[in-house]
DNA sequence: GCAAATTAATGATTTATTCAAG
DNA sequence: CTTGAATAAATCATTAATTTGC
């Protein structure tokens, strides 16, 4: 259990799944568990500074690799076509439902699920319209951030007000709550988080690596426990 | 086709991959693609400040969080065991062909591969070890942000060097060359990159959103074309 | 010579920033 | 303008090198 979770590679599966969810031909790697699909077009990422047209963004790479070869021969070939049947809007339109639980799980101390939890979210929000689990785990890091963000400002805001009368920007008093917030970031999740892991990947499961007893994690604990 | 695959929550699944891999019991909600399992357990983030023991690291939380509820019952169960296959060392470890092999890939202009590329190194590279797809992942994120910091650095360095004589720290000429470098940083994989997704996610499969003929992007493009 | 402690390198996460769709 | 989506930066944590004491 624990597997660490990385959130930042999961959503190359995530896709992956969506993909595979239709197509039933494995792609015959197990190995690492990659569906092997999925795509590049990622944002151009515009420069920001001074480019009159931000939608141009290709600007061929110029191939400049030709030489060094290695033993891989055959490992060219895997076209995953996506058939057809993950596609749709365009992105994620939550519901007000939806909105409304996640809020409430925020409110009640939910920062970072973990797949678990975001696998129980999307499969409960999943009643209120079409949702993946990328869609949870995106909405929890942006409500997180900007929550932070309208408090940080907030907080500038009252204190300018407070102390001086109306100056615009303080230089002063940095606060940098957020460097000492992380500490605490990570433990304030609905999960106990035991001690830590020892190992939270590999894992024969010989024996229980961490002091981890799974926990059971409660997931919504707006209900103390019981049924409901 | 092409799924955006954000490589953020791509690490939940791949962990649950890895899981699930061994364990043959289907977690029952395909809906999200969620295999249901993973922990919590992350890092304690010791706070670097002054803390006197670094070794401690724990520090009890503290639970405070106890109140809200919402109307989920049965959520609680699924204590994925993740049996005996997947273990090992807490962490990767790379081998010298690993690390020759994505050095190569890296200096051929490959920065942020996609799933089919990750699935494809990951095969490869499995040849020389236990290696999931996470690994590869991250490994690029890490050599190009330390690449790049390298870089910086060195330009820092000689900077101060030629400008002046032996002044510490110029705090002029900020640079920030990676600001503009972004751009070319999305697309300067050995993909093509059409334009971009319209539909990179949900997708019912309707019609081809995206310009995408899934290009056979060339993975290790050290040979040719040819069988080898 | 070996083992424990320390340092350096780097794998793995989280947070901040940014782009773009509605 | 709001906010979902994605990447890059910063940071934490673990493992290998290296050093130090015996």
């Amino acid at each position: 259990m624990r597997l660490q979770l990385h959130h930042l590679y999961a959503a190359y599966l995530d896709k992956a799944a969506a993909a595979t969810t239709s197509s039933s031909s494995p792609p015959l790697i197990p190995s690492s568990a990659f569906p092997a699909f999925a795509f590049k077009c990622l944002r151009p990422l515009a420069p920001k500074i001074s480019f009159p047209e931000p939608r141009k963004m290709i600007a061929p790479p110029a191939d400049h690799f030709g030489r060094a070869r290695i033993n891989t021969s055959k490992l060219l070939n895997s076209t995953v076509q996506l058939p057809t049947s993950t596609a749709g809007t365009t992105r994620w339109n939550p519901s007000p439902e939806q909105i409304k639980v996640l809020e409430m799980l925020y409110r009640g101390g939910m920062r970072t699920p973990n797949s678990v939890q975001i696998d129980r979210i999307t499969e409960e929000l999943g009643k209120y319209g079409r949702i993946e689990g990328k869609n949870v785990f995106y909405w929890f890091q942006n409500h997180k951030a900007r929550e932070r963000q309208k408090q940080k400002l907030a907080a500038l805001l009252t204190l300018s007000t407070l102390d001086s009368s109306s100056l615009p920007a303080a230089p002063e008093t940095k606060e940098v709550p957020e460097k000492r917030n992380k500490k605490e970031a990570a433990c304030d999740d609905l999960t106990i988080s035991k001690r830590r892991c020892k190992a939270p990947w590999g894992g024969h499961g010989d024996a229980a690596d961490c002091t981890t007893d799974d926990v059971t994690l409660e997931l919504f604990p707006l209900r103390p426990q019981g049924k409901a």
